[in-house]
DNA sequence: TGAAATAACGGAGAACTCTCCGCTTAGTCA
DNA sequence: TGACTAAGCGGAGAGTTCTCCGTTATTTCA
């Protein structure tokens, strides 16, 4: 996952970096800012943006990138602290608060799940999701046949959920639904979420 | 939810109902055929079309309400034919078949959940499903504090996956966790999903 | 029936996305 | 160090989406 960022040729890695500086701004204050104004303000044609994030979601994934691996991180950590389940759901609920923060771009993401050159950004939340799935069901905590992508799926449409007080009780009955469906039993108490 | 076609103008009408003619001809060729395309083969221009239509989706919605009133139908057939929690799975069956059908649209429809103007068409919808989890909860099939909006957001999901073989298996353990999820008990066999 | 009122039309045009391809330049090797 | 060779650049341009507003048609009601 780091070819994309190696093998790079210098001035081709400066303009990358630059219209990640750039997006980074410009999505923070009007998400819907066009590639074409990010591009100009970063001083590149059209072109130059388009090949190194071949659509708007690539973008928004690579300005991401840096609190999603963060959110990767995160998983082994809270695995050594905490028994699996546990550690599971806070995992998620940091997930869950990373969408809300970003709601808006959320939406983006979320519609990025089967194309194929998210997968490499998307692998590793994958993998982290796993993971703790893995440690699960070792423990039996949930049903050895739940699947890992299937999971993330849901959990994608947590980020869908506006952030306001409603969208917080939905978000809050979503997980406990989801915990409940991959057979987890009604440990943490529902008011454990921090937020 | 007829209020958008009745009190219309003649022309209008007209106009309406041959874009939607159009429109599905054209989407059923290529799901992706431009707007101002299906505007021109209608002929109408684009303001027309778009103030019928403001979105993609609503169109797309327009499409196939017949297959969606349908489906809002079919919920208090299939309640006076079997147990609530068992018509609440082959509703649900049918409503990923649906998507499965449509898939190319679905994530267009899916995209639609919160916004406005698509709330007429879909607002039937939640009633149906609101109906079915009303039985179930009345039968003390499913927890209480289920909410339809939630479910309707999860089943939409089920129209985001892709139509294959991997696809359909991932149906069924999406289905399955989130029946699990509202407290169903594993009444129904697995294998019992009608293709 | 003949205006007046107003609902609806439609296309020009602004803004955007994304591609294509001739040009430029960084890296390489004798 | 001077060319050679790809990797990379960038902007023109084709195709879209969506809006705005002057024009046209349908109702209504006197």
């Amino acid at each position: 996952m780091t070819a994309e960022e190696e093998n790079l040729r210098a001035d081709a890695r400066a303009n990358r970096d630059r219209i990640l500086d750039v997006a980074r701004e410009a999505l923070a204050a009007d998400p819907t800012a066009s590639l074409s104004s990010i591009a100009k303000a970063a001083g590149v044609g059209a072109g130059t943006l388009y090949r190194h994030f071949p659509s708007r979601e690539a973008l928004v994934l690579g300005v991401y990138r840096t609190e999603i691996d963060a959110l990767v991180d995160l998983a082994p950590r809270l695995l050594a602290k905490h028994p699996p389940l546990e550690a599971f759901r806070l995992w998620c609920d940091r997930l869950a608060k990373f969408g809300r923060m970003k709601y808006g771009i959320a939406d983006i993401v979320h519609a990025a799940t089967s194309e194929q050159n998210i997968q490499e950004t998307y692998g590793p939340l994958i993998n982290a999701v796993r993971e703790m799935m893995d440690a699960c069901k070792g423990s039996g905590d949930i049903h050895p046949e739940v699947d890992a992508e299937d999971l993330l799926m849901l959990l994608g449409l947590l980020w869908r959920i506006p952030p306001n007080a409603a969208g917080q009780a939905r978000t809050k009955r979503l997980l406990a639904l989801i915990f409940r469906g991959m057979g987890a039993k009604n440990t943490a108490a529902p008011d454990a979420v921090p937020s």
